[in-house]
DNA sequence: CGACAGCTTGATCGATCTCAAGCACGGTGG
DNA sequence: CCACCGTGCTTGAGATCGATCAAGCTGTCG
């Protein structure tokens, strides 16, 4: 049931469930709303969403759009994990969050997006022209309220970063990410082990450490025992307390 | 004109305009609607506004809300600076944000705030029941816009905090700091000389460092030019264009 | 089977923290 | 008015955590 592949998309059942291939869907039948949005999106403004939607499939790898574009589309991802990276210009990177299915990309933006959208594994992403899609916020109330949320909960998300990334070590660092994980896939109902979809590169560039501190690390906690760890991209869970007090908060 | 006084409000030009004594005043001659809203407040929600809020001053170092507290109020900070910090259990502490007059805060919260509002000067601010201020929100449609784009403008000041907390060094932590009081000064017109109302150990705590590790970088960039300061609290851009080099983005 | 990308592990180095003085300035009381 | 005190800032010396450099290892794919 959680076996690891990364080919077809399906097979990792937090990352979404794929669209019939083919033109965009209603949306009331999208992950992303049955997640997020909690079905709540009627008929009328489904169809509406339909009439500016594109659906869009790719690769793991993939940038679908870069920090200096023009911020002219919000998307939501279907199946599959993202990340949303701010470059430097002599290459470093900070990863500021993974996307998984039923998340929105660029709501809260300006004139152009300040982060680019990389494809962590491949999947699947709507995207909406951005000024029928705010024209739609405003004419359907409940939606506006709902990306209100949405934004908020991308805040709060955003100060936990910021108090991992300002006050922790690299334990904890690692302890709070696994744990984030952990509860990003409950969402999704019941599972058993951890899925790391993502690289240790990419690991490293959202908690602020080197690739070398971050296997370490992983290699310290099985090591005591409060994880184990079946390959390099699956952790189980062993001692949830245990992790918890290690994670501080 | 900008010299350092901290015990009358009016002095410092950045903290804003305190209101007169006793009631709270008409929100459209407030000093945060003229800042963040623009005056586009109308009269009728001017008067709503009015019936449900409570002016409080407040003395430095006091606590105006802790991260515990059941969220019941948002706040408009009229006169002074705040901040917002969370606490872990051992005492360490992120400071989040800095707050200037005009800014709002616990907009965008659960069911708590998730950290405390504390008086880095003196000051006032305008507190809001919260459930009568969303009605507000939902009755007139660009103040709900308006709280939109608060809420958008705070993520993406988390979104830059983030990226200095992940991946830049002591020195660009410092000089981005400075840059960013800069700019915020700025917005109440052309200023000399940025204020630091905020003790060394506060500067510490939002960018993550050592208090002697912020001393020493502010002393090395006045050593090495690129800033003086007419005394611990003042700075004086000299070379802006080599701060902007400094603090990388 | 070989090549390559990504992960792990080891050894060293360096930036920042910690501990410890000393300093500066504002406020208070004699 | 000035000495004293306390708080906050600076500076120095040593310790530490994580980065960097450098192999080796593992699993995947052709």
């Amino acid at each position: 049931m959680t076996s690891l592949t990364f080919n077809r998309i399906p097979k990792c059942h937090f990352r979404g469930i794929s669209l019939p291939d083919g033109q965009p869907q209603h949306c009331p039948q999208c992950i992303a709303n049955k997640l997020n949005y909690c079905g709540a999106i009627d008929m009328e403004l489904g169809n509406q969403l339909q009439a500016i939607v594109v659906k869009i499939r790719f690769e793991r790898g993939q940038t679908l759009f870069t920090q200096e574009d023009s911020a002219d589309y919000v998307f939501a991802l279907v199946a599959g994990v993202m990340s949303c990276s701010h470059y430097l210009a002599d290459g470093r990177r900070q990863i500021m969050a993974f996307l998984f299915p039923g998340d929105y990309i660029g709501m809260a933006t300006g004139e152009r997006y300040s982060y680019s959208g990389e494809a962590v594994t491949e999947g699947e992403i709507c995207r909406f022209r951005r000024k029928p899609f705010i024209k739609l916020l405003t004419k359907f109330d409940d939606f506006e309220q709902h990306f209100f949320r949405e934004v908020s909960n991308e805040l709060a998300e955003a100060q936990k970063h910021v108090l991992i990334l300002g006050q922790k070590d690299a334990t904890e660092r690692v302890a709070s990410f696994l744990l984030m994980l952990d509860e990003r896939e409950n969402r999704y109902g019941a599972h058993d082990d951890i899925e790391l979809p993502m690289k240790r590169a990419e690991i490293a560039d959202y908690l602020g450490l080197s690739i070398e501190t971050v296997s370490r690390t992983l290699t310290k906690l099985r090591k005591s025992g409060v994880i184990a760890m079946p390959n390099a991209h699956l952790v189980r869970i062993l001692n949830p307390d245990g992790l918890r007090d290690i994670a501080f908060d």
